[in-house]
DNA sequence: CTTATGCACGAAGTTACCTCA
DNA sequence: CGTGAGGTAACTTCGTGCATA
């Protein structure tokens, strides 16, 4: 008998998973296939390559949240084909998830220069909140930093951390472009923006640590029953060899083999009756 | 070619703050 | 209202790879 265990392997789905419980209405479902951030490093200039595949996160859909509306294209300014494909893809996931987001355009505010293409998308996250929070929060930041002695702890709302996600979908790790991007089209600084894909990468691993040692505590349980079942049919054998002390001298070839269970037995007369009425084969070998 | 140095980045661990039951 | 737990933004430390002198 063999027993493979395989990990890391993303090509293998973890089927336990589909007894996960119910997740509550504030957690963030999980179901990825691990790609190897390692992988994906700087080819020597400042282009990013990948050896493996692209890691898949699918996250469940998230509590309530305002409605996602777009009326501007959602650009990722490092994939290449910004206008359908990819963009699309995250432009209806975000949508999916029932998140709204407006452009500056839309508001008609002016954090960028009315004919400014380049910088025709910018998310204005402060207003569409739907309270005064993050205003409050930013305020109380900029205090901070004028104080110079506090840390500051911004939270960040429902849509910026559904934005980053699904950057986080399309890359795992950022180069500085996509994250000066990131930072100016969230009005967010680039160092937060690194701090988040950290963070985030740290979330995951740990979600994945969780989902192997599941993994292998139900491996363990398997092979302790497998065992327990091992020892109990070695000793039924040796309880079986001591009632019949000619047992071994048997010439070999009138040994069989059970096919399915693999239990050796004598094919004499003498034993017939005493497998459980199983057909003897004679094994060929 | 080898070595030392500085820089940038990510991982891991920790801290501090916030929210919620 | 106070409190503890959990989540997470921000920070610190360390290791590694790369460019350069």
């Amino acid at each position: 008998m063999e027993l493979a265990l395989s990990l890391g392997d993303p090509s293998n789905s973890f089927s336990f998973l589909d007894q996960t419980p119910n997740l509550s209405s504030k957690d963030l479902g999980f179901c990825m296939g691990l790609g190897n951030a390692a992988g994906t490093r700087r080819d020597g200039g400042n282009k990013w390559v990948s050896s493996d595949p692209p890691l898949q996160l699918d996250l469940l859909p998230l509590s309530p949240v305002p409605r996602l509306h777009f009326s501007s294209p959602l650009r990722f300014p490092w994939l290449a084909d910004n206008e359908t494909g990819a963009s699309e893809g995250a432009r209806s996931g975000l949508e999916a998830k029932g998140l709204r987001m407006v452009t500056v355009a839309d508001e008609g505010a002016a954090l960028s220069p009315p004919n400014s293409a380049a910088s025709s998308f910018q998310l204005d996250f402060g207003i569409r909140n739907g309270s005064n929070t993050r205003k409050r929060e930013v305020e109380r930041a900029s205090d901070d930093d004028e104080n110079g002695s506090t840390r500051k702890k911004l939270r960040l709302s429902k849509q910026q951390s559904a934005f980053l996600e699904e950057s986080f979908k399309q890359h795992n790790t950022l180069n500085p472009k996509q994250k000066l991007d990131l930072a100016k089209q969230l009005n967010l600084q680039p160092r937060q923006v690194e701090v988040w894909f950290q963070n985030r990468r740290a979330r995951t691993k740990l979600k994945q640590t969780e989902v192997d040692c599941e993994y292998l505590k139900r491996c363990c349980e398997t092979l302790t029953e497998e065992n327990r079942r091992l020892q109990k049919e070695l000793q039924e054998l040796r309880a079986l060899k001591a009632s019949q002390p000619f047992y071994m001298q048997l010439p070999a070839t009138t040994l069989t083999m059970c096919p399915s269970c693999e239990r050796v037995a004598t094919s004499s007369s003498a034993t017939a009756g005493k497998n459980g009425g199983l057909p003897l084969i004679k094994t060929s070998g």
